[in-house]
DNA sequence: ATATTATATCATTAAGTAATTATATAATTA
DNA sequence: TAATTATATAATTACTTAATGATATAATAT
């Protein structure tokens, strides 16, 4: 049975939130535990506020969350089942990641891929 | 940082995949099985230049995979795991839809929520 | 061979969105 | 209080991409 109008634009959205490099990698680095702004800059090598901006739009998605201690506010994942998202597509990648990566709709200005 | 850099361009091209609500209509049309174009196009009520642009795209991702049959082509999800990638995300929207369905940064809404 | 049906391609248009720059807010320390 | 540190917000710019409309290709039927 088809899902009606508003499940798929929701469900979009969900995936939109994973399916931006920079925001991904901020993701993948939550995947890890909870982590301060100032760590995130750091591991991801984004601008501060292009790490803040992602991440408002992650946590307006509620796929993180956040709580300050002090200056600092820490961020972390709101759900065990991101990670299982994440760690499932790992597995279909680990074998679909040639056809992905040569999908040519997106230039997504990757680097070249050893094979 | 955890993953390279490759790692989580192609993941997040995998997520870009879903992330557009007419191609997840199509991609959630094909999780009942095999269908034509025309089939597609009528189900999702999108032009069918549209749906075959989209169909293009999951198919350079190897998200999907076809077959001729007469003149028409039959498009069918390519691994099984798609479909568990598309049920956990349903089993975490089940909590999570409400913020999902608030985020406003692609709205270009201004408005915080913070807790 | 011509017409019809099914699907694909392509150029263009229009809308969406990531990154940057500058500035603002909030907590802490001197 | 003023300075410093950490993070957030906003406006702008540049880039991305979905949808459309026109046309092309492919298979089949007449």
């Amino acid at each position: 049975m088809i899902q009606n109008h508003n499940a798929i634009q929701i469900k979009a959205k969900l995936f939109r939130g994973f399916s931006d490099p920079s925001r991904l990698n901020i993701i993948e680095v939550l995947r890890e535990g909870k982590k301060s702004v100032g760590e995130l800059v750091e591991a991801t090598e984004l601008s501060q506020p292009n790490v803040s901006n992602h991440l408002r739009c992650l946590a307006d998605c509620d796929l993180v969350k956040s709580e300050r201690d002090g200056r600092y506010i820490y961020y972390q994942l709101s759900d065990a089942r991101i990670d299982q998202i994440l760690s499932l597509s790992e597995k279909l990648l680990s074998e679909a990641a040639r056809g992905v990566f040569e999908c040519t709709r997106y230039e997504m200005n990757a680097e070249a891929v050893q094979e």
